[in-house]
DNA sequence: TCTATATATGCAAATATTATTATATTTGCA
DNA sequence: TGCAAATATAATAATATTTGCATATATAGA
């Protein structure tokens, strides 16, 4: 299983509003930097950046075509995560039963001490 | 629908271990700030700077019980997020078919320029 | 009313992240 | 061999995040 420090990379990569859409891109094929400088609106060093940081924590990979980098997903866990943050959840989870909104409530469970 | 920003959001909200554990932890259910300091090894006011976030970015909410402050999940989309970090996913996404890896490959589409 | 408990808040220091600019590296091709 | 294209790296600056510490607030109970 994943290390919760593996766990948070991943989050971590993710969080980022650029790097999601440079995953977008990749979930569509294969893309070199200057693709992605076409419909991103930051500069070239700066999209190479968001790759190489992507790239250290595992999530894509490169293969070099010429003097092209060809970049490509390898963390199986992407596609999901993309699918999950474009999901539609209609409301919030249920408020725990015991919830008594006024200060009188009692806790769910025995308190520890 | 949430907006990709606010996707992000959640993900930076997420993005780091003690705040992943606390929410690991809400998802076995209610707990209060105490319950917390019991089993991260931070002090209580980083544990409340924590929970206080995560409030912000609307992930958890709390409701009162006496003196504590009994923490429980709000937005839907953590479960599943947790769920999906704890995958074991068992290989890597199959590199794309044309990946030469020598540095003859040609790019998989028309290149555009 | 006084005290102890549970928790939050404010602020500064340490650290990390992001974007920018300048420069370097690699490769294809004339 | 030399130049231009594609991309990376480095240094810097701006900003955001994280933590520690001191202190504040609220409430239960004596």
């Amino acid at each position: 299983m994943r290390s919760i420090r593996h766990r948070v990379e991943v989050l971590k990569a993710m969080a980022h509003p650029v790097r999601v859409q440079i995953l977008e891109e990749l979930l569509k094929g294969v893309k070199c930097v200057s693709d992605f400088e076409e419909f991103l609106e930051i500069s070239q060093p700066n999209v190479s950046q968001h790759l190489s940081l992507l790239r250290r924590f595992g999530v894509i990979d490169y293969y070099m075509d010429g003097r092209l980098r060809c970049y490509f997903l390898k963390d199986p866990i992407v596609p999901d995560l993309i699918t999950l943050i474009k999901k539609d959840y209609i409301k919030e989870l249920p408020a725990p039963a015991c919830c008594p909104v006024t200060k009188k409530g009692k806790y769910p469970r025995e308190r520890r001490r």
